[in-house]
DNA sequence: TAATTAAGTCAAGACAATTGACTTAATAAG
DNA sequence: CTTATTAAGTCAATTGTCTTGACTTAATTA
């Protein structure tokens, strides 16, 4: 037995560990529920009423909860909810798109305190890292102002971009970011903020900020059809999101849409890359969403032409997540303007029949969430808060 | 605040979950390991040499492992490996099909020790579940002439059968098994039998059962097609089986294949009963496997014409899995003749491109898993062995 | 033969949840 | 108005599980 064969094994848990499950389990109850009682947190998360005091005391001693006006609810002694503070945390939210990059700074809800977005130069990363890191920059400065103690509960800096991650070459589709996805982005934001840095692509970004305060608050079993430049899936499985082995679960913009003949990507067909190229729009143009924006409400015969031959193969997408995920309801969202969404939406009804016709059903199976050019950033900066805060798996873990 | 709507929260853990999960790790280790010492245990887990030593002793004295000869590792003592003992649990898989029943008996390590099979007659559950009950018992029966201690060493019965479950009705399709579905066979199941019954649909039962001792052993992100009756995909996800919300993830073979137009399930054209239709055979023969066997080895004409179109299918799934899913490998798996499945493979070369043709990829894109008309049985009732035995997020936390 | 290395044990300690009795403050009943 | 009841929340002791650091054992190497 003298090999050195790498042994496979599962990490084992510790004191630490239950205690900080039971902190995010506290601090998700909140979130999802609003203010709380102890004795109501106890009730929720079978733990003790002396443990959930306990764990309350610290939170509100790190200054992540506080108490609230007591209130009389019929015998007994009053309770005393607790809530989330606002200000407990904070973190920046970065997306790299192909033409632009946006920056948002976040608390401990989800409110979006500053917002800047800056153009990015055509040279790729070389050029654009220096704009970024002057983005990021500017939104510290501005957060600064708004909260002083924001730099001392900084949780970290999420980056969104359009994937997939780590693949052996795209040759020169346009319709990547290549020099982006092979730049050594996390490595030089870590260096250029001393944040901690995540990465995630845009869809999952978008997910994150469903889950955080949009149409996904609660549900552990959702998937959000996303649709922006390109086309993702973001999936929250088991409450969790899943990002798959190598990051890049959720790609259906690459799902080739026919069995055998000439095949297309879906994204070729339903993203907005695709409207503009079928409405021959500059996708650089300051004014691109107002534009869009008139053309739907005008009811201009080619983006309703466009709106119906998407709307049919996101209808059959719809379709397939939900046989694939068995979810509890699926979202439609995007960086698109909301208008274009909803019509979207629209057309796409009646849905396809699939195993999610449940009798017992409560939630649509198809709705909108947030769709606004912003989510992606504001999921970008709920990645960090969601990392730190909330209930996961592996955060029971030791290392 | 006198409502009282029900609170949302997840559950919280206490020191009874920290040692569940350790001892959870620890006998995952050894399977996907083989033989560790206590040494070795401990860097793998990240836990101290002193918790692993006690939690060792636990496991031998309830007697799921045990030590092994001594092996000298150059200096320093030598070290005694401890290995799974098989005798250490049992549980009883049942898979409920369209013609006949099989009953299996597994060990902790996933040896099979009986197998029985029924014909189930025509008449559906009222009169079939007679010939199950009874199925049931004399495995039982024979598992406890071969281990004595059998029974108090059960961990329950998994049962597995085509999905999907709770819809609202499926008018009568003959590929569906309808009145089976709707039939209260958990509770019948448990009642008759005594022991913890759980039901999983039949993909996801060969998945189990590559994960634990297939294709899969020790993978984390793993999806496996299953050819049967029906088409299913199994889905390991981080590590565990994820079957959705209402545990009806992975019926792929409801996916439509094309978008718009006159759209087929993808089950109607790539299943065994599929091929049973285009080739005019009985589904209920029970000389089938030995006559397909045949034709594919004589290279039969339709039959290669129809593992033609099938493989088309099913390499456009393998696609679509990989890009939806990004898992570390697909396993192609089912319960059909190994020649048939071998062929399958074979033809389904070369796959699509996807994301999954990465630079660094050491597991193939595709492989063949178990193909044997027991893997669902077989999974079936390695299904209870690891709800009580993997380590899953589950199993930590309180109630 | 002595030094070194690694496996494994011992006993005390630390940490976090649990337990059960107690306090507080409200409503309901007589 | 007084007393019983109910529920929130605290106190102090206890329990369960992992950790720590010193120690023992048994091999190889110098």
């Amino acid at each position: 037995m003298n090999d050195t064969r790498p042994i496979r094994a599962k990490s084992g848990t510790n004191h630490e560990g239950t205690s900080a499950h039971n902190r995010r389990v506290m601090i998700d109850a909140l979130r999802v529920n609003g203010a709380l009682s102890r004795a109501d947190l106890a009730r929720a998360t079978r733990l003790t009423k002396q443990t959930v005091s306990n764990i309350i005391d610290e939170l509100e001693s790190d200054g992540l909860v506080t108490s609230r006006q007591t209130v009389r609810n019929g015998r007994g002694q009053p309770s005393t909810p607790y809530a989330l503070v606002p200000e407990g945390a904070f973190a920046i939210g970065l997306q790299i798109d192909r033409h632009m990059t946006r920056a948002i700074a976040v608390d401990l809800v989800g409110n979006v305190l500053v917002r800047l977005e800056a153009k990015l130069p055509s040279g790729g990363p070389t050029t654009g890292i220096r704009v970024i890191l002057d983005l990021i920059a500017a939104v510290r400065r501005h957060l600064t102002a708004i909260a002083s103690q924001s730099e001392q509960r900084l949780v970290g800096l999420g980056a969104a971009m359009p994937g997939p991650f780590g693949l052996a070459g795209n040759g020169d589709d346009p319709w990547m970011m290549e020099a982006w996805q092979k730049f050594p982005l996390l490595e030089t934001l870590a260096v250029g903020t001393g944040l901690d840095v995540s990465i995630q692509n845009d869809a999952a970004a978008a997910t994150i900020a469903e889950r955080m305060v949009g149409a996904a608050h609660g549900l552990d079993h959702a998937v959000c059809l996303y649709i922006g430049y390109g086309i993702g899936a973001g999936l929250i499985l088991g409450g969790e999101l899943y990002t798959g082995a190598y990051g890049n679960a959720g790609e259906i913009g690459m799902a080739l849409l026919a069995v055998g003949g000439k095949s297309t990507p879906l994204e070729h067909r339903a993203s907005l890359a695709s409207l503009y190229q079928y409405l021959s729009l500059d996708p650089a143009d300051p004014n691109l969403y107002v534009k869009i924006h008139d053309l739907v409400s005008t009811e201009d015969r080619r983006i309703v032409e466009w709106v119906e031959t998407a709307a049919a193969d996101l209808r059959w997408s719809v379709h397939l997540i939900e046989t694939v995920f068995d979810p509890q309801t699926v979202i439609l969202c995007g960086s698109a303007p909301r208008i274009l969404v909803d019509r979207l939406l629209v057309t796409m009804g009646p849905l396809l029949p699939s195993l999610a016709e449940r009798p017992d059903r409560t939630v649509p199976r198809l709705q909108v969430g947030m769709a606004d050019p912003w989510s992606v950033a504001l999921g970008a900066a709920a990645g960090p808060i969601s990392l730190e805060f909330d209930p996961r798996y592996a955060a029971i873990l030791k290392d």
